[in-house]
DNA sequence: TTGTAAGCGTTATCAT
DNA sequence: ATGATAACGCTTACAA
């Protein structure tokens, strides 16, 4: 492997001064003769340069780089928010700086640091339990553009908001629609802002039915697949014709150990998720659910993360996505 | 927002010069008085001086990156490879900068020369379509350490080795055990280097048993769980007792569409599937499989790596990987 | 139409 | 025990 060839090289190379060949290369360079500006693409291309990142970057103070902090890579449904994430950067010529901290407050924090450090140009934070505190300490006094995921009551200046009201509001309706009036939820010791609203507005259209939801109905496990196979037992315990659990994952768990107590869904027990994601219509039965739309989710928020780096004056930006009810097989009008 | 404090400003607060500055938070201030040392790091915290990266980079010509690309980030194989890459590179102080590809060509290039653009010390390439044309091209050219996944007759130096054909072996004989004769193989259009050994390590060990595989016993769909429910008709017109898919993903679509055409899995068709990701345990049937330590994959690819950046002389470092049979509720002997 | 030179923030060499 | 000073490779006023 020889040297790396530097921008020097190749202005010797053409015969001409480096300024050249920095302003043709960089889309500036109208004002040379066209003769210069063909030879030193020819050349660029023949001696293979690429400028050098870092020394770019030193300049520029700015690495075109933001920084995703998500609780869990093994959740489909971050890895399609990821899958959003990444196509918009990529149109917009930023790379996303990825990573999962497995719901480990440490580790999150660790993450946060070292975005920082590596100057991230703005950081999409989908993490449940970095605290408010570090995101003031660090992100504020750093001045580094950010945007919060599932955290709606987040202090972060742009969002992307996704109904969770309304979402529970689906949810209860349609639960009701089919008759039923026994329900438990399942979900998270502590659940994020989103979770709480969903889960406010499903327990508002169930009482505007008369239908109760006494503390018991909460049926409380990790949000994942085995928090959700974890909960069977409780469930069992509290009897209920249907069970909203707040995230698909949990909800397959919950199905897969109900399964193993010789509980049928949806005949004996209606299961309804949350998420929607891929895996839901390959399960027994298909997983019903309220769709989340996740890839936009993604899209919308590195879209507005880098208009903010890109112009910090922007007024605050708010993209509102809509949920919507996604019937399949694991709900059933309830049997008498 | 405040301008950014550099080591000038902390320097100057100290009443020292910069070099000793750089000295001493570098770990290479023995010689200078206690004395110093200690204002110099108190002021550092007071301050917030964080060191900026691209000029350190810039300078000492390494980011502490690997680049990290995968086919598809929505399989848990791997999201789990992922999470292995990601421990130990924290534990080796490096950051990966992981890119999904979605099995599609023009991205893998993309991201490949994003990543070469942005200085990465080294990459780990798990994708099935890069061409070795690619390979040699850039990263022999520029000299930079790199790793393939799934691709053991690729050319790097270092790998980490799985037994595809033992893990065929297992497979083949696992099925042979259960009695099973009319065997078919769900697998994709271009298999990578791993899938052609594993699978012949399967051919193999079972015309030893005087068991045919035909050609029409090959059914071709892409590897993702819609390709395996896509391969559905194909696989029941060949009427095999046991069907063996070549990925985990594949063997889930398939199951399901089993089930919706009323055939019975295990007690009508075996379906076996190979990597052992966290889903198997929880659909119905539970999916049997050929384990992959993918983990330790990710986290021994990544060491493999690391060792290498640091030590480009190294003897080339190849690390073997066990497979194993992992039977669960979706194989069961032939009934006659 | 082109070039000179300053400067980005850091580390490293070599004096003192 | 400490500090000048020269890199690193690039962009960009400002001159010519």
């Amino acid at each position: 492997m020889t040297r790396k060839v530097t921008i020097r090289d190749l202005a010797e190379a053409a015969g001409v001064s480096v300024t050249t060949v920095s302003q043709i290369l960089n889309g500036k360079g109208e004002r040379f003769s066209i003769d210069t500006r063909t030879r030193v693409h020819q050349l660029q291309e023949e001696m293979g340069y690429v400028p050098d990142f870092n020394a770019r970057n030193l300049i520029m103070r700015s690495a075109q780089t933001i920084g995703v902090i998500v609780p869990n890579l093994g959740n489909p449904f971050f890895s399609m928010f990821i899958k959003g994430v990444q196509s918009t950067s990529r149109d917009r010529h930023f790379i996303p700086l990825i990573f999962g901290a497995n719901y480990d407050e440490d580790l999150e924090g660790y993450y946060l640091q070292e975005l920082i450090k590596r100057a991230v140009d703005g950081l999409i934070i989908a993490s449940s339990s970095i605290t408010v505190d570090a995101i003031d300490n660090i992100l504020k006094k750093n001045g580094i553009p950010y945007l919060l995921i599932d955290q709606n009551g987040g202090p972060s200046l742009d969002s992307v908001r996704i109904d969770d009201q309304r979402g529970g509001q689906i949810a209860a309706e349609y639960l009701l629609s089919l008759g039923h009036r026994k329900i438990a939820v399942v979900m998270p010791a502590n659940p994020t802002d989103n979770l709480v609203v969903r889960l406010e507005g499903f327990k508002h259209h169930l009482a505007q039915a008369g239908v109760a939801l006494p503390d018991e109905a909460y049926i409380i496990s990790p949000m994942t697949k085995l928090g959700g196979y974890q909960a069977t037992a409780a469930v069992i315990k509290q009897a209920p014709t249907a069970v909203f659990a707040v995230n698909d994952e949990m909800a397959l768990g919950l199905i897969r150990g109900l399964h193993e107590q010789g509980v049928r869904v949806p005949e004996d027990i209606s299961v309804l998720g949350y998420d929607d994601i891929d895996l839901d219509d390959y399960v027994v039965p298909k997983l019903s659910t309220v769709h989340q739309p996740v890839v936009t989710m993604g899209e919308q928020a590195t879209t507005l993360l880098i208009n903010r780096i890109q112009k910090r004056q922007l007024a605050p930006q708010t993209v509102e996505l809509p949920v919507e009810l996604q019937q399949r097989e694991s709900t059933a009008p309830v049997s008498k």
